[in-house]
DNA sequence: AAATTTTCCGTGTTCGTACACGAATTGAAA
DNA sequence: TTTCAATTCGTGTACGAACACGGAAAATTT
């Protein structure tokens, strides 16, 4: 059993104070820099680390981690996952002191994301998480926080012209190659496959973009005689069929369809009211697509653990901001596959 | 902000010190049953829940883990892992006060699992770790901890007629289940299927057999075409080859091998040597898996998550020991499929 | 040389809990 | 009544780090 070194041991073999350890260690206070020096030797030496319990315990200054989200109304289900995620790092970090401030916005306005994120500024808190969904809005805010030197890390999706200490996401890319993988794992050569987007602005939806390109880069590279269609629909009801029958494309003759995210239940309630069983893939457990994978209808979700992205940005912030580690900023979730045999074993954090 | 409650204020709500709350909370000392009921009451009223950090950091005593595990030599990869699992979670709950202390056996001979089981028994652990490896021994060893009254908690497999306080491993059956689903979504009808034990000891490691009970079932319930074929070898050169012959079976006929454990590499290897590409699934992400993996030669590996089942056991054991929670039996990982395509992203804890 | 400022650093208290210690009270046996 | 043990309860201090306070020494000004 090595014994920890405390502050005290520092003192000891410095010949100095612990108060004066302390004044090093936290930059604080007047030392003469050639104590200063010594000191920092010994902590260097000796491989110094505070002790969270005893440090939480003692300080009584409180950090604040603010989260700003989309809202999770019960036609989303999928954001209510990041949050439960988010609480559950937050029962373990409470403990240490941390505090949480939680602001939501309105998918379908992105004023809302200016909104709340005025607010979350004027609270000021030491660090943030946010989804950044409306792009020029979260532009706006990233600058602020910039200039205001608040830490930021995003969970979902990176923001490549910012600068945030970390983004915890799935990469859209690979996760849409693996899907194309699986597909044409699936279905006989020369098949027809549709590539389907659901979504109300495409433009406002890279990651969307960066699945699709996925997708078909895998064809590409295996040169494959699939022939690939490529549908853009909104979500309304029955949609898809129309826009089948104006190719002039038969339902029966699909075998393979990819739809780039959770709205894949909308296109396995097509086929099954079809009676056709296509292979089916998309994203995310939300409860539509758990019973259509369950009765067959979808062969694999892919899952972007979005739990886990809400822990672990938070605890990204924690390692950061308390513990003062240096932390990744590239931070991929697995690209996992959820079929109806192991769903009931999936753990999502 | 909410305050949180202290002993303090329990002690001042019922006019009392704090020794006394102290001595009602962890039953030590005596105190008279009428202001042990009130307090009591108290105390359930105000939901009281001890500031973990401060108990800890007060508390001089510290608990012991033990783990009892296969030692991880060059040849076995594998089990290196929950070992890394476990050092991870003790690297958290070192701050705790908790210690660990490692026993390890040789998977190749029995009698070192009952020795080094002694030597645990005779430092006398809060608490063990182990991986019920020879079956017999660990009965034995597992009567002994009971009769001790030491609690325990499995990884990788269950030990069926023993009172572990929880295993944290796979579910066998569930993933030869999955691995037949994606077997038979690549293969065309009326296909030939190769099931390979690669195994010195066929009936010492029963989770074979329910993953092989899994794999059938798959074939059974989907009333499928195709031949399924048993190999049983013991993991020498060519001995996969010279099986199928003896069979009468041209190895070009294969178009999926599934084997039972993470020696797939073997039969990964013996078909890269015919330049024969059947699909090919098999367990663990062990080095000569995963560059064969990425070669192409296996398409899919099921990952028993070890890091996780280590990492996952240690704080069962903690939250059950220290924090005195109700910690669940069954602690099933998930069944994770890991592909060329999304390797490079897998967390392994 | 005295007065003042600046620099430097030790002491003491605090956080919430655990526990040793000692003191007071009670009850029963001798 | 004395003796002794058992019961009941408060105090003090330890744990490791944070931080306020203020004293001593050195540097600077008057």
């Amino acid at each position: 059993m090595r014994k920890n070194i405390r502050i005290k041991d520092i003192a000891l073999k410095a010949g100095v104070s612990i108060g004066t350890v302390d004044r090093v260690l936290h930059k604080r206070g007047e030392v003469s820099t050639k104590t200063k020096t010594r000191i920092q030797q010994i902590i260097d030496e000796l491989d110094y680390r505070p002790n969270l319990l005893a440090s939480s315990l003692a300080s009584k200054k409180s950090i604040v981690f603010a989260t700003l989200m989309p809202r999770s109304s019960s036609l989303d289900t999928y954001w209510s996952k990041p949050q439960n995620g988010v609480e559950k790092a937050m029962g373990q970090l409470r403990a240490y002191g941390v505090k949480l401030q939680q602001y939501f916005f309105d998918m379908d306005d992105s004023r809302s994301f200016s909104s709340q994120g005025e607010k979350l500024l004027l609270d000021a808190p030491d660090a943030v998480l946010l989804a950044p969904w409306a792009k020029r809005e979260a532009l706006r805010l990233t600058k602020q926080l910039d200039e205001r030197e608040i830490p930021y890390i995003y969970i979902d999706a990176n923001l490549e012209e910012t600068n945030p200490i970390g983004f915890v996401a799935q990469s859209p890319f690979d996760s849409g190659f693996l899907a194309a993988k699986l597909i044409d794992w699936g279905v006989k050569e020369r098949s027809l496959i549709l590539l389907i987007h659901v979504a109300k602005e495409l433009d406002n939806a890279s990651h969307l973009i960066k699945r699709e390109r996925g997708f078909m880069r895998y064809f590409e590279e295996m040169k494959s005689h699939h022939r690939i269609v490529k549908l853009e629909v909104s979500g309304k009801e029955d949609e898809i069929n129309s826009h089948l029958n104006k190719l002039g494309i038969d339902p029966c003759d699909v075998s393979g369809v990819f739809v780039t995210n959770s709205k894949v239940h909308l296109a396995a309630a097509c086929f099954k009211a079809l009676c056709i069983t296509p292979k089916i893939i998309g994203y995310d457990l939300i409860p539509q697509n758990i019973a259509l994978l369950k009765d067959g209808k979808i062969d694999f979700l892919i899952c972007q653990k979005p739990e886990l992205q809400g822990y672990r940005a938070i605890h990204l912030l924690f390692d950061s901001l308390v513990k003062k580690e240096i932390i990744k900023r590239e931070n991929y979730t697995s690209i996992d596959l959820i079929t109806k045999e192991n769903i009931d074993f999936y753990n999502s954090i």
